[in-house]
Parts: C-alpha cells; structure tokens; sequence
DNA sequence: AGCTGTGAAGAAGGCACCTTCTTGTAAGCT
DNA sequence: AGCTTACAAGAAGGTGCCTTCTTCACAGCT
C-alpha cells in the first residue's frame, strides 16, 4: 500500500505544523507572497515595495521562504549581479489565502482601530 | 457628501493596516479564532484544546483580540466564576481566511518540513 | 488554617524579532 | 586610491514574544 500524505495538526503542540503556521503566519511572509504571486521580482524591487523593512529582514525573510520551498532564487548575470525571487508551485498554493489576510487587514481596518480605541476608553 | 470606509495598504509603513496585519498574522490569533468559530468556548477549554500554549500567553492573545473587536468576553455566575469567550461579527468575517491559513499549513507540513531539510542538506 | 477550582496579571528571565551599523564580494566609474 | 551599485550576513543593541513562577480575588471543601 503506497504511504499517503497525512493532515496534520495545528492544535498539537508537537506536531511540525505548529511551526509551519509560525512560519506563514507572518506579516512579512505575507507581504512578500502577496507581491510574487504576481511574478518575479527582484530584491531591491521588493525592498522598495515593502516599506519600513531593513535590507537584512528582507534577505531573512526570503531566505526562510526559499528554505520552506515558497519561493525560488535566480541569480542574474547583471552588473553588479542582482537577485530575482519568484513564487514555487508550492507556494502559489499559498497565495490566495495570505491574500486574503492582507485584504482583510486592509478592509478592516478602520473598524478594528476603531474597536482599539474604544476598548483603551473603557479600559480608562 | 458621507465619508466611505477607505481600503489600507499594508505595503505603506505607516499605514495601520500593517499593525492589522500583523495582528492577525498570529499563530495564536488563528488558533483561537479557529476554535471560536464553531461558537462560544471556555477560557480553560480553550487552553487545553490549544497545547502548548501557557495561561498567560492565552489570556494575553484573548484580550488583545477582545480589543480588535475580534471576540466577546462574557463572565459567568457560575462557582467559581468562568469566562466565556465568542467570535463577533467582525471575528467571523475573519473566520473563513485563518482556517484556510491553518488548514493550509496542516495539508502542506510534510511539503515544507521536506523542503526545509532538502535546503540544509544541500547547504551543508 | 490548609487545599481545590477559575481567570487575570506582574515579575523574571530566556529567546526571537528587528533595526542599524558594518563588512564582505564583485564590477564599473572617477 | 576613492566612490557607486547589488545582495548577504555578522555584530550590537533594543524591543517584543513567551514561559514559568507567583500572587490576587472569590467560593467551596477538608
């Protein structure tokens, strides 16, 4: 009988898909996916499209995501050489949900700052 | 003219929708929601269906989505007293987006879990 | 008095996230 | 020699995540 895939499970503190949801469940993984699921993009471009992270998170993150198999690395015969990440197969299994997160984020927004302040009121 | 909800960009640095991204982009956050989602459950139910995690960490996740406006806090009379926790309307529109993360994340472990050790056999 | 249960939070400490600074490599320009 | 560009990473330091320990309040039990 051929081996299949098992699910795992989230909820069990030792099983390895509590560190995949660590992993993915990040606001720079998400970020980066949701902008390689467009095509590939080079890393400078990325760094300019992501405000507000260092040139070192930025090459952390990717490298965590080329590891994870989310994304791929091509180095570019330029001068000087530059780099171009693009999402995997596997990764773009990925990119609709983490787009959904970002969306959501950005849809909602107003309503959970709002919620924010009027909880830190009451708390008051 | 009445003002429209405007859409946040989570790629601008100082636009709150990263604040909300990063909110949601939270094991912990996915958890409970995940759980909260099939109705109203128990503070220590909670902790014992979410291993790992410790009191004060679960305490902390709750509140800080009770303040998003994520989730309703209900104490009850019962001896001695017990707290309940729900989604709310604004969690629930939530709700479908972390189970795909979650869901995600226990279908692809064993994909990723491989990956990763084919990139540090590969790098060593 | 002690203990049990529940839930919340401060203190302490370790580890991880994150930025900034710096260095490294390489090629081209002044 | 200096500088620029690109990308990667170590060091340093600050902040945040997270666990463990402890305390608190309250009610009931021994």
């Amino acid at each position: 009988m051929t081996s299949v895939p098992r699910n795992g499970n989230a909820y069990a503190d030792t099983c390895p898909t509590r560190m995949v949801l660590d992993r993915i469940a990040d606001k720079w993984a998400v970020l980066v996916l949701g902008l390689l699921g467009d095509g590939p993009v080079r890393f400078n471009q990325l760094r300019r499209q992501i405000e507000g992270i260092s040139q070192k998170m930025l090459s952390q993150t990717l490298k965590s995501l080329e590891r994870d198999g989310l994304v791929s690395r091509r180095a570019i015969a330029t001068v000087p050489v530059t780099v171009e990440y693009s999402i995997t197969p596997l990764g773009q299994t990925l990119s609709a949900t983490v787009d959904n997160l970002r969306i959501w984020a950005e849809t909602h927004m107003e309503q959970v700052t709002q919620s924010q302040q009027q909880y830190d009121a009451a708390a008051a």
